[in-house]
DNA sequence: ATCGTAGTTCGACGAGTTTCGTAGTACGGT
DNA sequence: ACCGTACTACGAAACTCGTCGAACTACGAT
């Protein structure tokens, strides 16, 4: 086979805005999925995280967080696999994501 | 004269919700008052930093600012004198504040 | 080839936000 | 008492966002 592409596209590092990042981590949905994404670890398939909304606003969520940079997502088979980009992000805005994932409440 | 009270409602620290810090901080016009106000240092009036809006517009932002828990808003004869509430915010996120502040772009 | 699973795309709808202008309140000075 | 300054309150218009269902694509298994 060829190799595979990851095909979707993802902000550089130097491209990521934080008011995309805050935009993307202040929506409850949102913030619960990366909670979660960081609880169990990286290289989690999209769908394996339970989410209180149906599959096409998890699709539009997927695409808000990826669009700010906030998590990288590659195709595997039929799974899209969704992982924190917690080095661009720890480079970029250093303490942010910390911050942010330890807040418990 | 009486003692002179703070009239505003303001959300207790162990009320600041970190969503509503992110929503608050995830707007540019909001985003870069609180970063003046950090820059200037506290203490400032509403008025005194130049915002691309109208008052009307500011009195809103602050009031979003101020129901987040991210500013502390007192009257001071006309004016209003906005402080960002480091001390609350940093013992409830610690961290992050200045990952945001720092956040140079 | 057919079926099921995983996820995307495309409108559409309702809710919330940002923005403004106008009108109003409150305080301080002259 | 009057005026100016500082800000708030109240709609209204324009826009964005979160949500859904239905239709679609892509892959893997039988």
């Amino acid at each position: 086979m060829d190799t595979m592409s990851d095909e979707l596209p993802h902000p550089e590092r130097a491209e990521i805005r934080i008011e995309a990042v805050l935009q993307a981590l202040a929506d409850p949905v949102r913030l619960h999925y990366v909670r979660e994404l960081d609880r169990i670890g990286t290289g989690v398939a999209c769908g394996a995280i339970e989410l209180p909304v149906t599959k096409s606003t998890r699709t539009h969520h997927l695409r808000t967080l990826r669009e700010a940079g906030v998590v990288r997502l590659r195709k595997e088979g039929t799974a899209r696999i969704a992982t924190i980009r917690r080095d661009d992000l720890d480079a970029r805005y250093p303490g942010l994501l910390t911050a942010i994932l330890s807040a418990e409440n």
